[in-house]
DNA sequence: TGTATTCCTACCAATTTAGTAGTAAAATAT
DNA sequence: ATATTTTACTACTAAATTGGTAGGAATACA
């Protein structure tokens, strides 16, 4: 569950494309990278993870960018920082994959069980628009 | 947030050390090293960082060892991982040392923020005792 | 047709993690 | 007393992860 600078930064974005999205133009990665105060080819990288999920509608060239694909309360803060984060379970036997092997075993198993369902739970209950700005 | 390898083992020796309060004896860390299968050397390194909180009672020599000071219901998870993780909070601008220059501007902050809260409130909420075996 | 923008692959330095090694100090059993 | 067991402490190291940068190719619009 750790979030690093990434993961922030992926919220980040999401969060200037969402105060964009009544208007209708697309948002470029440079505007972005300026008012965050985050370098271009970062986000661009950041934006690689985030294209995989089925988030926006881009177009290159001049006035291109992107746009979210539906409203900001569409996106749980959980599903945006899962597309960039490798592993966001709090520890390494309650992993997606269920690799741990020791799993039956192991004391401590249930410990980080709880406590990997009460963070999913919280994060896919927030969403975008929880954390807009108000105008 | 992220629990490492060594956060894991700690609780797993905290757990051992639950169970064994009720008897009358030192537990040695040789003994729980062959029992958990972790490394006597990284136990002891481990030890050195729990060994700061007021946890234990110890004996060196034969027959030495160490022995919880209260009843497992009064360590909570969050305090034994809090002892051996360099940082628990979920992203960098939560820190304990509030170190984040951003604060007030960032408009991710208040995700991380609520995150952090409720993680602190869940892992506070647990002891050792919620997860001792039952016999 | 030129320029702005996304899209994609490789690379790299710094930090963190997960240990190991070696030894000193203390307490007990014999 | 002394040998043994156990904690206590410091220093080192290899592997993985993080947080980027560099360099272009592809594409779409003005």
């Amino acid at each position: 569950m750790k979030i690093t600078t990434k993961g922030r930064y992926a919220v980040a974005v999401m969060l200037e494309l969402a105060s964009n999205y009544e208007k209708d133009e697309f948002l470029s990665l440079k505007d972005i990278s300026e008012k965050e105060g985050i370098s271009l080819k970062y986000i661009e990288k950041i934006m690689l993870d985030l294209k995989k999920q089925d988030f926006f509608i881009t177009s290159r060239g001049q006035d291109g960018g992107y746009k979210l694909k539906y409203s900001p309360d569409k996106y749980t803060i959980g599903s945006i920082i899962n597309s960039v984060e490798k592993d966001l379970s709090p520890a390494s036997c309650v992993k997606k994959d269920n690799s741990c092997e020791k799993q039956g075993i192991c004391k401590t198993y249930p410990v980080w069980k709880d406590l990997n369902d009460e963070m999913t739970k919280y994060l896919n209950s927030k969403t975008l628009k929880d954390y807009m700005e108000v105008k």
